[in-house]
DNA sequence: CCACGATCCTGCTAGC
DNA sequence: TGCTAGCAGGATCGTG
């Protein structure tokens, strides 16, 4: 499932390939329900003639900026792939949206179980209406000790159930909520603000760490996850505990289980994580 | 305020 | 071997 830096390693790549690119035309519109604010008929009226200014990553969303004032913004939800290809490479049968682009380029939403969305906004007053609604703190660029402490000291709830509210800290999924949890020897059932301000510096310290690692290894690719040029990562060769039910700690040795936390399958040391 | 369940989808896998 | 039922999960909405 792509979260932050799966989004980022994307949206990197789409920004070495798009900007400067003028959108020719809309094509492969074969599921109307990933356009999630227009109609096939109005993206193909307005997009057109649209030239690319930049690509970036807004919490676990994908932002195109485009020169007449708005964007396009797309979330991949779980099985989702934005890919720029020579135009006309045969796309596959999960493509399900598409852009073309002057210099023979394409850019293709490949997603097999279609929950991924694409949104248009023709101003970027009218996204970050949107936006603000969903998403907080960006956890590398904006979170701060401070802020976390904050945050974590005003909910009650489960400390899971904090990491994954995008509209607190925008970007954690379920696999890196998991791999920062172990990190920074934390359970997952804890109360958010039963943390101490030593343990909220530590979850702090565990999820820069955990994220940008990440990034470097190009993301987590255990099933979907590749990057703009189709290429995988290799963070699933440094998962901890994610998926490692029956496996030894690599900490502590202790056999690793999993139980659902917060309507999640939930990954954790016995051991180490309290 | 918080927990929980349902919904949307399809590929994969556990189990018969 | 072949089939099927059930699971997985991000965001959102509805209920308790």
């Amino acid at each position: 499932m792509p979260e932050l830096p799966e989004v980022e390693v994307t949206a990197r790549g789409l920004n070495r390939h798009l900007p400067g690119r003028q959108i020719r035309a809309v094509g492969l519109l074969d599921w109307p329900r990933m356009l999630a604010n227009r109609t096939p008929e109005e993206l193909a009226s307005v997009l057109p003639g649209q030239t690319i200014l930049a690509a970036r990553r807004r919490g676990k969303y994908i932002e195109l900026k485009l020169d007449t004032g708005g964007c396009l913004l797309f979330h991949r939800k779980m099985t989702g792939n934005l890919l720029v290809t020579p135009a006309g490479t045969p796309g596959g049968r999960h493509a399900h949206f598409s852009i073309s682009t002057s210099g023979e380029r394409e850019l293709r939403f490949v997603d097999p179980r279609k929950f991924g969305r694409v949104y248009y906004f023709a101003s970027l007053e009218e996204e970050e209406d949107f936006l603000r609604a969903r998403i907080g703190l960006d956890p590398l660029a904006e979170l701060t000790e401070q802020s976390l402490q904050s945050l974590l000291s005003r909910r009650k709830g489960r400390l899971k159930s904090l990491l994954l509210d995008q509209r607190l800290i925008a970007g954690i999924g379920n696999l890196y909520a998991d791999e920062m949890l172990w990190e920074a020897g934390l359970a997952a059932e804890r109360s958010a603000s039963s943390l101490s301000p030593k343990e909220a510096d530590r979850l702090y310290a565990a999820m820069q760490a955990v994220l940008s690692r990440a990034i470097e290894r190009r993301g987590t690719s255990l099933s979907d996850h590749l990057d703009a040029d189709g290429l995988p990562g290799s963070n699933q060769d440094h998962l901890n505990v994610y998926g490692r039910a029956g496996q030894p700690c690599p900490r502590c040795g202790v056999t690793i289980l999993r139980r659902v936390v917060a309507q999640r399958g939930t990954w954790y040391c016995p051991g180490c994580q309290r």
